[in-house]
RNA sequence: GCCCGGGUGGUGGAAUGGCAGACACGGCGGACUCAAAAUCCGCUGCUCGAAAGGGCGUGAGGGUUCGAGUCCCUCCCCGGGCACCA
């Protein structure tokens, strides 16, 4: 800053409101805030009591920002968007006289630290632990009212302790379909030992009672039981890095995101949680919860419910071999001329012919085409076309597969199955447009009515049946004949009118296609070749990562492989110490060698002697680790009781904090963005469900109410030839932006060190101070949607500040001035509308409007120090009062300035004086065939034929009208009047 | 392709079917000052007009209504989600 000729600089009052006596304050009252206890939230019972016969009694909030993790690269403006969205409801509830829990914490298992650790050598704790505490050094300068008791971290061994039960919990659990909730395994056991339930399960392909299973079989059928089991899962496996990725993590050609090395789709025995379990539950109770709709359609698509039947095909030549097949469309049955497996169906080793059928039994192709031997040339036989496209298949990732396009690819088994319905042969091919992971990884191929069926009927020729009746105006559009479905442009996949689709034993003709499908389904049922099923796009959680920096699973293995559960005396399983962090890395082909975590090199960590029961045994632990989902899935409630080791949260208190008074209960409010609508927000909802089952939670659902904040977006500016130059560099001037001299381009984008356009909470800080920077955050627009940020604008919320200041505060003296003396009536309707607005805005998590308020408060409260000298306490006290959400600090400095010894946290919110806030006139628009005309004045509740004379006897509206006839009158009274004339 | 959001002044944004543009930024003008900064006051959607006053205006087109930014239909553009789910 230079210094003008002849002036010094710093000549500014010593007591103006400017970013340096900010920055007093705020350090002041976050110091006293802190040594005070001030935003302790008191628990019922517990360690955590202090206060609570201030609180018993007061209605309970609980607020909540989702969890954050704790980057190296520290905060940008972006971030605290959400949380001072929080603190700001939060401390307006708690002057409404809430007990009020607000909490951070940190999720601060993860990838970047682990891989920044690789990078290193440095062990990943100590990382994440210099960037938590950088990050809460940010969070605390902004004034956040959150109770520091409760800031728990996923690394915390105490917390991931409780991670590791709540495993457990799952593991020792089963669904029972019957009474639709989750129950203990022991519970299972005790059946199935009294013979009252059936030992079902593909442990037992015989299906033998329970009394003739050996040990070790009834282990594993009830093994196959568990919400926790581990399957054969295929993965995307990147041997180069030497772990599993998940999909996020693949690029659409394949590989991996990180180092660009191929990726496979391989299985691999992974830990699975049992989520499809509860799909119909976590679909139901979408309707119990407050959420944004668009949040609630994007849960549903992704469990993605699908009503149909299971429809078993009987193989030709293979007795007793059938092929089920899901279907939502039973009533195309009779159309169906082919059929796909997945490539995996493990059905196909067994039906696959040693070489291709010499005479083709179907009756629309002779000759086998050459196409059906797959891509590899002609003169190969099924096995091998099967297992050269099985690779073909298989080297493809899933994004891979979904990228192509739909060009359809596929082989002929060389086998072929009975349509159950009419018992006409008709062939199996693979194709990898059937996914193994959705309904049995088989399908029955009605090209004529479902259009990727009709794409790969055309590439193979096969034939194309029609059996429902196509709209008169699909048919005329496309020139079609509905009877040669063959000569179709595409399939019909509409309803219509059964055709063509008749048996001995049923006939569909002429059912429009619900009918239909009722029809058919009863004959399934009838003839045991079929039934009705629900199936979800929803897929069971995978939940093994080959990870170091993750919690633990509590399983070792016996010698047969199988798992057991560490018993929970024997929690927390702690993770080893180690210096090198990365998985075992492979050639970038290897397809073969079965991952090695880090965990797997501790030796003496892996090899282990417990007593589970059975005397000491020696076993194996687990060495993949939990994904990072895990330690996210649970935080509120750890919040609730942070330093319980006896219980994940001690139930009284739960039920204090989740219990919910009306509605389901669950948090309040819970803020955060959008990205976490689906995975997050649905796993979260999984696990509290299961603990609801098992009684450790009160709820059905965890969070009651959710909003979704929006994101903060900043210019960036790209130079001559396109490189992004330093945003805080560039000035605007004459239209345009410059750099110095050079004219640069503006664009919008994420805040970023890519887009060189990062602005921290620390410079807002130093220029304006936090007050500031909140009151800006939540006046630039409303709170769920995005916008850009804009340095320059924040000057406004600060000459507010500033001006609200100097209303109260003598800038030289730092004395208050204000008065008793009362306001005049126009002031107190300001005030009083004011604060009726502002209550409301603020509930509804309006701040911007909400600011406006104040704003135009204070201009007014401006108007009335110039003329009287001094500001009358009966506006002041309500406007510091309604500013102590937005502006804390400031806000408890002016309160303290104005004799006040307590903070204003707990003051109570100003009440609205209806007597205020009725007005003796009222201006009405009056309007002639919708137009606004004139302006009147009409008292407060007059009826509408004072209105309807009062615009009358207004000279513009006689002009208006003169001449003319009015055909009709409308009147809302205080509103408007509209003369309709002819 | 399917499913959600959204499109309002130079800018960020206000507006239970009832006076479009609150509030703020920016801009213009004025007061104060030797001058500047800061502060305070006024004006500021576009357009015709000296003014009074008029016309036009919420992505485009249509509709419902006494009255539409708001409700309905068709379309365009932007953002997001899902994507061979049988």
């Amino acid at each position: 800053m230079s210094e003008g000729s002849g002036t010094t600089s710093d000549d500014r009052p010593q007591y103006r409101y400017d970013a340096r006596l900010a920055n007093e304050i705020e350090t002041r009252w976050q110091d006293r805030w802190e040594a005070e206890h001030t935003f302790w939230a008191p628990n019922p019972v517990g360690p955590l009591t202090e206060g609570w016969e201030r609180a018993a009694g007061k209605p309970k909030l609980y607020v909540l920002d989702m969890f954050p993790y704790p980057s190296g690269a520290g905060l940008h403006v972006g971030h605290p968007l959400g949380y001072i969205g929080t603190d700001v409801f939060a401390r307006y509830w708690r002057m409404r006289g809430h007990n009020v829990l607000h909490a951070m914490g940190y999720d601060a298992f993860g990838l970047p630290a682990e891989q920044y650790a690789v990078q290193t050598g440095q062990h990943p704790r100590v990382t994440t632990e210099a960037n938590v505490a950088n990050m809460r050094r940010q969070l605390r300068a902004l004034g956040l009212g959150h109770d520091p008791r409760r800031g728990v971290a996923t690394t915390d061994v105490a917390y991931y302790r409780w991670t590791q039960w709540i495993f457990l919990q799952i593991f020792g659990t089963w669904y029972d379909d019957v009474a639709d909730r989750a129950r203990p395994i022991a519970e299972l056991e005790a059946e199935l030992e009294a013979g009252s339930r059936e030992p079902l399960s593909e442990a037992n392909p015989d299906g033998l009672p329970w009394s003739e299973l050996e040990d070790r079989t009834r282990r594993a059928v009830v093994d196959s039981y568990r919400l926790a089991y581990l399957e054969e899962a295929a993965v995307n496996w990147c041997p180069a890095l030497g772990t599993v990725l998940a999909n996020e993590e693949v690029t659409v050609d394949g590989r991996s995101e990180r180092g660009n090395h191929p990726v496979f789709r391989r299985p691999l025995k992974q830990w699975v949680l049992a989520i499809t379990s509860y799909a119909d539950r976590l679909l139901a109770d979408l309707d119990l919860v407050d959420w944004p709709e668009p949040i609630k359609v994007m849960q549903r698509n992704w469990i993605g419910r699908s009503v149909g039947a299971n429809v078993a095909f009987p193989v030709v030549g293979h007795d007793g071999v059938d092929i089920e097949v899901f279907t939502t469309r039973p009533d195309t049955l009779f159309g169906a001329t082919y059929m796909v497996l997945a490539p995996e169906h493990p059905l196909v080793d067994e039906i696959v012919p040693p070489d291709w059928p010499d005479s083709f039994i179907t009756d629309e192709v002779s000759d086998l085409p050459a196409s059906w031997r797959g891509i590899f040339g002609t003169d190969v036989l099924p096995t091998e076309a099967v297992r050269k496209y099985r690779e073909f298949a298989g080297a493809k990732s899933e994004l891979e597969r979904q990228s192509e396009g739909k060009v359809k690819t596929g082989v002929f088994t060389g086998a072929f199955a009975h349509n159950p319905l009419n018992g006409w042969p008709i062939p199996i091919f693979i194709a990898d447009y059937v996914l193994m992971g959705y309904g049995t990884g088989a399908i029955m191929a009605v090209p004529a009515h479902d259009q990727r069926d009709f794409e790969f009927a055309r590439e193979f020729d096969l034939s194309i049946r029609g059996v429902v009746r196509p709209s008169d105006a699909w048919l005329a559009e496309r020139g079609a004949d509905a009877d040669d479905a063959d000569a179709w442009p595409e399939a019909y996949v509409g309803e219509g009118a059964a055709m063509a689709s008749e048996n001995e034993g049923v006939s569909l003709d002429g059912l429009a296609t619900a009918d239909a499908k009722r029809v058919i389904g009863e004959y399934l049922d009838a003839e045991g070749i079929g039934a009705p099923t629900v199936t979800y796009k929803l897929r069971d959680w995978l939940f093994s990562r080959q990870r170091y920096w993750g919690e633990p699973f509590p399983i070792v293995y016996d010698d047969d492989g199988a798992p057991r559960a560490v018993p929970e005396a024997l929690l927390p399983v702690e993770l080893p110490e180690l210096t090198d962090f990365e998985p075992r890395v492979l050639s970038e082909d290897d397809r073969e060698t079965d991952p090695e975590p880090p965990l797997a090199r501790v030796a003496d960590w892996v090899e282990v002697e417990l007593d589970l029961g059975d005397g000491p045994r020696r076993y194996r632990r687990e060495t993949n680790t939990m994904p990072q989902w895990a330690g996210s899935c649970w935080y509120y409630l750890r919040y609730l009781d942070p330093t319980n080791d006896a219980a994940l949260v001690d139930p009284e208190v739960e039920r204090y904090w989740m219990g919910g008074g009306d509605g389901t209960g669950g948090v309040d409010l819970y803020v955060g963005g959008v990205e976490h609508a689906v995975l997050h927000l649905l796993y979260a909802r999984f696990w509290h469900k299961l603990l609801f089952d098992l009684g450790h939670v009160s709820t059905p659902e965890p969070f009651a109410r959710l909003f979704n904040q929006g994101y903060i977006q900043a210019p960036a500016f790209t130079d001559g030839r396109g490189v992004y130059v330093e945003a805080a560099e560039v000035v605007e001037r004459d239209g345009g932006f410059f750099r110095g001299d050079e004219p640069v381009n503006r664009e919008f984008g994420k805040m970023g060190k890519s887009l060189r356009n990062v602005v921290t909470p620390d410079d807002m800080y130093r220029d304006y101070g936090a007050d500031t920077l909140r009151l800006y955050e939540m006046f630039m627009g409303p709170l769920d949607a995005s916008r850009p940020w804009s340095t320059a604008d924040v000057t406004g919320v600060h000459r507010f500040l500033q001006r609200l200041w100097r209303n109260v505060v003598d800038e030289s003296t730092g004395s208050v001035q204000v008065d008793d003396a009362p306001a005049d009536d126009e002031t107190r309707r300001i005030l009083h509308r004011t604060i009726a607005a502002v209550g409301s805005d603020m509930a509804d998590l309006k701040f911007n409007t909400a600011i406006a308020r104040l704003f135009e408060l204070n201009n007014r409260l401006t108007q009335v120090v110039a003329e009287r000298g001094a500001a009358p306490l009966e506006v002041v006290v309500p406007l510091v009062q309604m500013l102590a959400p937005l502006s804390p600090h400031v806000a408890d400095e002016l309160w303290s300035r104005l004799g006040n010894p307590e903070t204003i946290a707990y003051e109570p919110f100003p009440e609205a004086d209806p007597a205020f806030l009725a007005v003796d006139e009222v201006e009405v628009a009056v309007q002639v065939n919708g137009k606004v005309r004139a302006q009147v004045r009409v008292a407060s509740g007059a009826d509408d034929a004072a209105h309807e004379a009062a615009a009358r006897a207004d000279e513009r509206v006689m002009a208006a009208l003169a001449g003319k006839t009015v055909r009709k009158v409308i009147v809302v009274p205080g509103r408007i009047v509209n003369f309709v004339v002819g």
